[in-house]
DNA sequence: AATGAATGAGGTTTCATTCAT
DNA sequence: TATGAATGAAACCTCATTCAT
């Protein structure tokens, strides 16, 4: 790994990369329109990528991680999990919207039909999935939660739900979908409370006492 | 009249290219080796359709096809909303396992960034919204369903988990994603329960019947 | 050589070859649409004609007859000089812009850069040089024209500029190029009264009866 | 900065280029084969012309550079009209074989049948008639020329008849067409003389001084 | 014998990758 | 070492020619 490019420039380049991979997809976006476009030389970017691929799987690398981080921002062990619910959703929406890029590349991830698929799985999902049945485990055994339901599935379903509402935000298919749903004039806050609606039933969740 | 391809002959060319859209995306997908495996040659799609993009419309179109009979199929409106319901995920399941390369082209069509986006969204959303909202409007006018909820979030957020339903049968990354959340043995049967109880929840469905 | 197509067909066949072949060039014709425009199937047209080349050359051939026809009808051996290159220009003029295909298929003979110029040279050229000469030769002995100029070289300049007549109203290039010279608003008459008054000049024609 | 083509190895790619389209036409010469023939590749070519056509209208503007170069370096204000005539004949002459290739592209353009051969039309022709019609028209006034034809029309023919001189020593079929005429030993001066016997007789030139 | 659908070689063009400077 | 021009494999697409019916 050579060390002549700063960190500024690094870190552009993988920005412009994110970008363009996630607008165009990997296949569309070039590899010397990402040189043009972060004003580094192709040569150097084979000098830090092995090769096209590899710059995508490092972009894959940082999507995720932003994502994770997301995450972990998002979710505060003393939220109770009506609160911890909504600062998800609330999260998902907002990162979306200010990084479709990244959305774009996750759904890039999921479009991977080979052995990557695999271990892009674990490196993301492994994650969430983890804490999403911690907290709704906990929250079963503290009965806020019906236990009639595998936490499993419902840390399942729920993610699932999250996952809908970041393409919905960083895809344009999604994004059109959603339309013929709930119209074109979409509002965050009523995305929220009927998103919350929907999870409370779902989870059964019983508004703890005051 | 000469030979001309035989019905057979067309739909070994549209499975397969089918399968090769879906598991390599309409980029990397090459007609030259759709023709090989198909065992025609290279001219004759073009006799059929007049560019790779046409074919990659026609694969679509079928695709969008055997999804909206699929929906067509599991409804009922002699159904309950439960009933309903669980025909649709079991029928979602079932198709998506038989059909993969439907569920694959399904998802590469959701990963297109242009304007065709709004095209394929129109082409089978448009479809599947109207028979969602309209079954569970219904629903909630006859006091089936919780009735603070928009129905038309109700029909979304549902349809939301019908697809990652395809997906997870259809797409390898949901596929691998899905054994973080429950493990390595799926089973149907568990995952429609599973996915009964969760719904019946978000809906707050009364079993009308004593 | 077969006798399945009707005269009739076999004209249609290689006017409609003429046609493609003149307006678009040898390259740009298809075969397959000089079929369907002729209404013979392509099988046929390989029936009749070894392959492309062989039915360019039936076009080139018949295009030399009706070049040469027109020759041989508009001389007449009672004719004047005078009047034998009025004819001339007349006929050519009329002729060319009746028969553009014919024209074009002319000018497609002077592309050819292999042996086959040779040939065709010697198809067409021979004859109207033979005439040309013959004619003017014959003038300059009876002192109608100069004497000082070698009768063949005469017949050349005279017929170069015969052809130019023909491209002029054949060939978009010379049709444009015309423009530059004469301006947009042609008139038949005024170019044969020029040519002529140009062509008097240059044999130095002395106008013989009193 | 990076070796890059160097000018010799451009100038050998545009007359490579000039040699293919002026003998096969555009649509025969191949661009691997240009590439091929120049020593370099072919992806090299299109980042210097943005597809075959551009590489063609690139040789067509050297090509009609090298004409109406020629043409200038033919004219001197100072001449006789004789002199102008016969200069532009014998440079018409000698250019004409040593450039071959420009000439066939000059009668490669005249094939064209779209529109863009108005373009080139334009490109060249407007240049030498404005010339010919001036210095023509210029002669007229003067009394040199006779005033009975329209120096348009004059220029007109005079430019045919040097047209015909570039393909009779440039392409294949004019040069065996003319050995028809004048037999093949042929000869410059002879051309130039009877050339300008039949020019001076047909512009009516009085010689002017003594 | 006539048909015209099927073939597949060959052309244009792109772009990931290399490597001379 | 960094550059970015050059390379050339590979993709799309056309259409002359063949040949099963």
């Amino acid at each position: 790994m050579l060390k002549k490019l700063t960190d500024e420039q690094q870190e552009k380049l993988l920005m412009t990369a994110v970008a363009e991979f996630g607008s165009k997809g990997p296949e569309r976006a070039a590899v010397s329109e990402i040189a043009r476009r972060s004003g580094i030389s192709v040569g150097v970017i084979y000098k830090y990528y092995k090769n096209k691929e590899a710059l995508f799987d490092a972009c894959l690398a940082r999507s995720t991680d932003m994502l994770k981080g997301m995450i972990a921002e998002a979710v505060d062990p003393e939220d109770s999990l009506a609160e911890a619910c909504e600062n998800l959703i609330r999260t998902c929406i907002s990162f979306a919207r200010k990084n479709a890029p990244y959305i774009q590349m996750y759904h890039a991830i999921t479009h991977e039909p080979g052995e990557r698929a695999a271990y892009y799985a674990e490196t993301i999902e492994k994650y969430t999935s983890e804490i999403y049945t911690g907290i709704i485990g906990k929250a079963q055994e503290e009965g806020i939660v019906r236990s009639d339901i595998d936490p499993a599935y419902l840390a399942f379903f729920f993610d699932n739900l999250l996952m809908m509402l970041h393409f919905d935000s960083g895809c344009r298919y999604y994004n059109e979908r959603r339309k013929f749903y709930i119209g074109a004039e979409y509002d965050d806050d009523k995305m929220t409370e009927q998103m919350m609606l929907f999870v409370k039933g779902a989870f059964g969740i019983r508004e703890p006492e005051v």
